[in-house]
This record gives C-alpha cells, sequence and structure tokens, in this order.
DNA sequence: GCATAATACTTGACATCTCAAGTATCTCGC
DNA sequence: GCGAGATACTTGAGATGTCAAGTATTATGC
C-alpha cells in the first residue's frame, strides 16, 4: 500500500494511525514470510546435501552435533533441550543412530533414570566429514551476500531474536 | 510452515574447535543459525496457538491462505510449487481439509488430469477468523521490533533471497 | 518411613514431509 | 492416428515432529 502524499493533507492525518497500525501489520506478516522463505530455502539445500552425500538427514546430523561439542555425553533431556525438540523425538533420532552404531547410551551411575549419549569413534569420524562439508555448502549458499550485509543481518536477527523471547506469551516448549 | 526445524547450534562451535575457520565462514554459519532460531521460534509459537486455538495446524493454514488468495482455485501443482512441498504432501493435507469439508477438489474441464482445489463457504468463513487471529499473533511477536528495523530486515532478507536463488546447485558433487 | 510429587525417558497415535514408483492423461512427432 | 515422452496427481515407505499417556526412578514433605 503506497501511501503517497496527495493533496488531501488533512485526511491522510486523521487516517494516519490507523493506516500506521494497518502498513505495520502488513509489514510484520511479510517480514515472517520473507524469514520463511529464505530459512526453508537453505535448510532444503541442506537436507538434500546431507541425503545425497552422505545417506543421513539434517536431525540425526543435528544430534550428532550437539554431542561433538559435548565429548563427556548429553542427557537426553539436554539434548531435547538444545535441539528444541520434544522428548519423544529425541528418543526415535537416537534409536536410528545407535542402530548404526554412531552414537551409544550409557546408563548414568548416580540417577538410574538417566542415560548419556555419546558419539561413538566412528560417528565422530563421520561427523567431522559431514561438518567439513557442510560449512561449504552454507558457506556457498551465503557467499554471495556482501560481508557487511552479513553483519547488518545478523545484527537484525540478533535484535528480533531478543524481541521474540521478550514478548513471549508465557508459553512454554517441549514436553 | 514449514518444515523442520532443527538448530544446528552446535555446528558453529565444533568446526571452530576443530579446525580454523574464516571469519566469513564462521560468520555465515551463525548467521544461518540465527536465521533459523528465529524462525522455528516464530513458527512454534504460531504452530501452538493454530493448535491450542482453532484445532488445526500450520500446514492446513498455509494451504488455505493460498486458496484464499486465489478465488478461482489452485492445481495441487500450483499449491505444491507456492507452499514449497512436494506434490505428495499437497496431495495428503488437501485430503485432510477435503475430509473436513474446508475445500473440494473440482474437476478441470480441459484436462483431465488436474484439480482444481477451492476454499468451500465454510472453509473460507474459518480461514477469515484464522487469519486475522494469526495476524494478531505475528504482530505482537514482532511487535517490538522498530519498525526502521523491520524496513532494513525486509530489504537484507530480499538480498539474501536472492543470492540464495542465484547461487543456486552445481556446488554439490565436489572434494 | 512412606505417600506424593517431580524427573527422565519411552511409547503410541497422528500429522507432516520427502522420495520414488505408479496411474492416468495429454502432447508432439511422424 | 499412434506411440514415446511429458505432465498431473496419488500412493507407500521411511524419517521427523508434537502431544499425551505410561513406566521407572529419585526427591520431598510430613
Amino acid at each position: 500500500m503506497p501511501r503517497e502524499k496527495t493533496a488531501l493533507k488533512a485526511v491522510t492525518a486523521a487516517l494516519d494511525a490507523e493506516t500506521r497500525v494497518h502498513d505495520d501489520h502488513h509489514v510484520s506478516l511479510r517480514l515472517w514470510l520473507r524469514l520463511l522463505a529464505c530459512t526453508n530455502q537453505i535448510e532444503g539445500r541442506v537436507r538434500q546435501n546431507l541425503q545425497s552425500g552422505f545417506d543421513t538427514t539434517l536431525p540425526r546430523f543435528d544430534l550428532m552435533a550437539q554431542l561433538e561439542r559435548a565429548p563427556q555425553g548429553l542427557k537426553m533431556s539436554e539434548l531435547s533441550q538444545r535441539m528444541m525438540v520434544t522428548g519423544g523425538n529425541v528418543t526415535g533420532i537416537t534409536d536410528g543412530l545407535e542402530a548404526e552404531g554412531l552414537v551409544v547410551r550409557e546408563g548414568d551411575a548416580t540417577d538410574r533414570r538417566v542415560y548419556r549419549v555419546k558419539l561413538t569413534t566412528e560417528g565422530e569420524r563421520q561427523f567431522r566429514r559431514m561438518a567439513a562439508e557442510h560449512e561449504r555448502w552454507v558457506v556457498d549458499l551465503l557467499g554471495t551476500l556482501p560481508p557487511r550485509q552479513k553483519k547488518q543481518l545478523m545484527d537484525l536477527l540478533g535484535e528480533l531474536k531478543d524481541c521474540l523471547t521478550g514478548a513471549n506469551g508465557a508459553s512454554e516448549r517441549q514436553t
């Protein structure tokens, strides 16, 4: 809605508040959709590459990435929290990775409810190969965006993130 | 909306410890992860609201939104393209909505392979209620971000989108 | 101590999603 | 016309994902 300058300044001024609100709504919605489009584009590409190059999936890669930086292992609940998914989901992904010998569940000595999940040597090896490729994909995808724009995007997304967690409706995630 | 949403938060740190990452690479990865985090945050919230408020889902809402903008109906393939998902997926979502009486499949007279999917009156009514709420949720979520920042984000994401579609495939089979 | 609540994880129902394969229909070249 | 290929959609297998309910274990209050 291009609200250009017209001769009807008075009217414009009178309706300005309402119009401004409407525009803001429009902008917020479009911003959200554009954000989504960009994310989906990148995510789809990464997912396809993981599939064709390593016959694995994004969630598996994500889980292994969490473990890679926690050599002492992680509890299922910690994985759930860090991956921002529900516990039941983590169970399933871990089952798959364990069946392939890439991770192991180890019982915790002090709390028998807890499993510590760790990368196996094989899992570590495989993850390192994937991580190197993954980095290349992402750099290829975002590479043509000038560094200055990247920096600005980082900053603005940081602001957005803050404003999201700040404006939260008290709803919590994860079961 | 999309789609899976995994976090991949550890990737940056993992690569940091492992290999020497150029600053630009580091920035690209972090940018990607931040993008993902923001999207997941909003998406999760919208999804929860749709579930608790209307007992429906994001993909259903998305499909209906596409139809709302195209009163003459859309072909399955058009829906697939606009929603950025595969055809098989559209079939399933359409099945569900049709079973609930919110959309209809109408055969095309000139091409018997084609279905034109349209909102029913009931579907239109329900969508309008949901759309109003949806807009409120998004505006609430993004509302505290100053308009100037929103504008900047829109522009930068536009650039990113262009650079994504520009940097298409072609970079996969390396190594 | 012991009932009760909280925690950690698993399971099952259901809805997305992708991918590959299958069916029906159309188009085009000859 | 007619057959090969393209197009439109569906189907089925497999992997995510949420949610709610279930099991096992630990922590707490009295």
